[in-house]
DNA sequence: TTTAGACTGCTAATTTATTCGCAAGCTGCG
DNA sequence: CGCAGCTTGCGAATAAATTAGCAGTCTAAA
């Protein structure tokens, strides 16, 4: 399933961009990047992404548009399930309080309403 | 905060897998690795990580025993941070969301009662 | 129509990552 | 002792990743 491992540096992140512009072309995936390479490069990166897969693309007139192939919830899924497995020992329960931490500070009553009611649902959902 | 982004491929894996060893010789390493390349190449690795201040070393009568520098907390939380900007926009709520679906079928009533439990103690620290 | 700019396909060079091999040094056992 | 099995340090060959350059094409504006 999670075959983002198979990704190089480069690859990742520039797949990382593309999920959070959710579609772009070279340039916008560039302009989007922090320590960019050079135009080609990044265009190079797309098309192995695209070989590989991970990637789609629609001629937009003349251009090219790219866009992640894997929907946003199952590549989410597939990451956060990794990151439960490496540092949480499999406990998504721990990996839950290390995300209530991250937004100590400035978490909203709204949020934590949020998540109260996300548990009522699934308790709901289990009862059946 | 996380540079885990300028890791390679097997470099992150194999802090990976150090990560839920705990620590471990080059040998253990290996061992607990499913795609593993030869002993030479997981020691040079290690020494890789090493160099770049990700792993630390120490001798165990003859042989070294290598573990993970950035401690747990710091580690997870940066990855984490990772993952929740990139997809889901900066929101730990709705990685929270993904977490509890991901064990849809069997979380258990307990798993349920820790997060609320978490909330009202988050809940209380706010009052202050 | 000509010129600037952005795009493509293709190729290639350089840098990193990844892998393994070999010599040498301990350790424990028959 | 002398062999087997482990370790280390060092070195180096191979594979992959990363970057960039060039020629040709299309478009829009001067």
């Amino acid at each position: 399933m999670a075959k983002f491992e198979k990704l190089s540096r480069r690859e990742r992140q520039i797949l990382d961009v593309l999920y959070r512009l959710e579609q772009g072309s070279a340039r916008e995936v560039l302009e989007a990047m922090p320590d960019a390479p050079g135009y080609s490069s990044v265009r190079t990166h797309l098309k192995k992404l695209v070989d590989k897969e991970f990637v789609g693309v629609k001629e937009e007139g003349m251009k090219y548009l790219y866009y992640p192939l894997l929907d946003h919830a199952r590549a989410s899924k597939s990451v956060l399930s990794n990151v439960v497995e490496t540092f949480f020992g499999g406990e998504p329960t721990l990996a839950v309080n290390q995300l209530i931490d991250m937004k100590l500070d400035d978490i909203s009553d709204a949020d934590l309403d949020e998540i109260e009611k996300l548990i009522k649902e699934k308790r709901a959902s289990k009862k059946k």
